[in-house]
DNA sequence: CATGAATGAGTTTTCATTCAT
DNA sequence: AATGAATGAAAACTCATTCAT
């Protein structure tokens, strides 16, 4: 779950020992630290924002003290970083799951499909969405730490688009001309409902929306 | 051209005195450096982001003191909100200019002013469009300022999207059922061209990818 | 001691836990850094006055960090504040036990319990009497904070003043018709004695002037 | 007026020229200015407190720039300076006249006459009165400036008190024991008639309690 | 290991003072 | 001389990080 925490590393882990041994109870309640102090800090970072959030608010949310956080993750950039490798990991794994599955059937339900993942995960992992929007602009070569972080999340998102796109083109679905503006013109189409969203929850969930979306960008994009 | 700046608005300016007199050196000179500090502010607003950004190096980029800063904009926050209040009026100018101008005109062509009024905007402004995406969540009334500022403009924006998408609904352009959708879907691909744009800057003027915005937005939405 | 320190209204204190428990070592010790800080800064204060008493002459005077000191306190003006009510309270307890035990005695007895208690307190706590004359103007409503703080106690002392010379008057052992000034001029004559006290220390303890005041007090405002 | 003012210096005069002549109309015009801005200072110091008052307000308050006050005097504490060494003149020249006129007249009269000269002084300059009793401890020799300089004025108050309880005791009117006492005690009950004045102003003028005060002190150390 | 008090570098902000116009 | 914008040293306050218990 969380392969950069300190100690873990530290740790010359007498452990791996046996192949499906249980894992010494110590080192199973160190984890279950470690994935609450994550789950406070992306809490608190989305609710405060990456920069305002403090510390000690994280060690407080996770019930545990700042000296505890400290003795998981080396430092705050550090927890940030562990926060987003993890939950792209598992944004990552859903999107690439999708784009499996789909890979011999008709382009359109391909879309949905991953339109679908995306909205699944972002719907379980709202503050995460959050963070990853306000680092948007964080690729850019310019920005300071730790803003430098949450965009590799959309990078990872953006190339899987990439990868759906030319398929998209392959089997000329999509006409070819633009094929460079489909990725970043259907990200923004996601990233459009995805942010209204936000604003203007509406009653009825956000995968419902998939199939408008689908719709609307063949139509827009179809050879 | 910042109105809400400290002194200018403490002085009772006898201002506009004789008409056609030339406004003292002293205010003309005054009004120079509101406008650098303005200036840099954007710079290193954007460069370091919102949070980050240190009154020191706006001050120094200015090429003036803090406390000259501080002469000039209460606090921190009054500087940003200036900033902000300043571009986002430019911006709102041009944007309702388009509506305007294209009142009359086919839906298309209307459609294709506005983003390129946008485009032209943030060619010119590309500082700006960074804070603006950076405060794009800010809306939400969890985040606490200075985040609350930034997506003020986004909003403006997006409140003469919709009126341009209801306009289009209303001529039968675009078709009825989605109409929520259309201004999300609408600014979400503006966005996602200009975000493109700003990681993977084209030798073409962003400007000139309008047409195919046009064509791609109206094609999936159309009645 | 110090009851308004940050931490210690934010700590929901498992207190009192097992009657006769010790308390933590860790709320001593912090208890203890409070009162240091506390004493270090009625000694700033007193020497350097109120206004420019800094908040790092404090900390270092304790023997701390600035930090350690905004640990404690939410910030200059309520460092001053726990300061004052702290030592107020203590005087405020001896002046109402001389009330107290007065209370069925002779008149210039009474007078002369009240001089003694005021005097023994600002005897052991001279800083203490500098900070209270210094802002003795604040009660005024134009002065701002934090001069509005110093002031209470004076006017704390002067509200029991006012119930000794009742008391006088009501036992026909002063006259009644200057009674509105007799707090003003007790309270006069004793500042009078301290303040002199202050430029030009004398060998005799303060306390050894009582009866001196006492008399002169007595048939300056004897019926 | 204000001898110490900068530039008065700073000018070789050529004036004193004709004995009789009349002052340059330039030298009486700065003059004036120079008085506006000590009037000013006098307002603000004692308004918003030593420490706190800025040299901007009183700028403003004087109708004149910041520059202005800067060119009539080297700095803040020189401006302090020359109003206080103006305002302690005034009430001198009123208490060495009182002394002197009373010097052949019963005792109970210079008493009532020196009372007299210091509440009319103060009841004419109220915020003088403010600042000298905020700078009441400024005599002592920690305090840094620009705390010194208040208590001078209180000083030279008590260095004429000191005069005139010495005429008692030599005329027996005083009790000779307590002799050092009788300036801190007669200074003591003038301070709080002066300041009950400030906190509970009175309809009645504070001179009409001039024979309360003399008759309370009279009996008080009477031989 | 957990705890949380202490640390102090880093920021924002203020305001006396200077100086070009 | 008067002006008022610019200056920058000095102060208050924040918060990531350390470390003794």
């Amino acid at each position: 779950m969380n392969p950069n925490s300190k100690s873990e590393s530290q740790r010359e882990s007498s452990g791996a020992s046996a192949p499906g041994a249980v894992r010494p109870l110590r080192e199973r309640l160190r984890e279950e630290t470690s994935r609450a102090i994550v789950a406070a800090a992306e809490k608190v970072f989305a609710a405060q924002g990456i920069h305002a959030a403090r510390m000690e608010e994280i060690a407080a949310s996770a019930g545990v003290s700042v000296g505890t956080v400290y003795n998981h993750f080396e430092d705050r950039d550090a927890l940030l970083t562990a926060l987003l490798a993890d939950r792209r990991a598992e944004l990552c794994a859903r999107l690439d799951l999708a784009l499996d599955q789909g890979a011999r059937e008709p382009f359109p339900l391909q879309l949905e499909r991953f339109i679908t993942a995306l909205f699944l995960h972002f719907e379980s992992r709202r503050p995460f969405l959050r963070i990853v929007i306000e680092g948007e602009l964080a690729r850019s070569p310019t920005l300071p730490p730790p803003c430098a972080k949450p965009s590799e999340a959309m990078n990872e998102i953006y190339q899987r688009a990439e990868k759906l796109m030319h398929r998209g083109v392959q089997k000329k679905v999509l006409r070819g001309e633009g094929a460079l503006l489909w990725p970043a013109l259907f990200m923004g189409c996601v990233k459009g409902a995805l942010v209204q969203e936000i604003y203007r929850p509406s009653a009825a969930s956000l995968v419902a929306r998939a199939p408008e979306l689908v719709r609307f960008f063949l139509e827009g994009a179809k050879a």
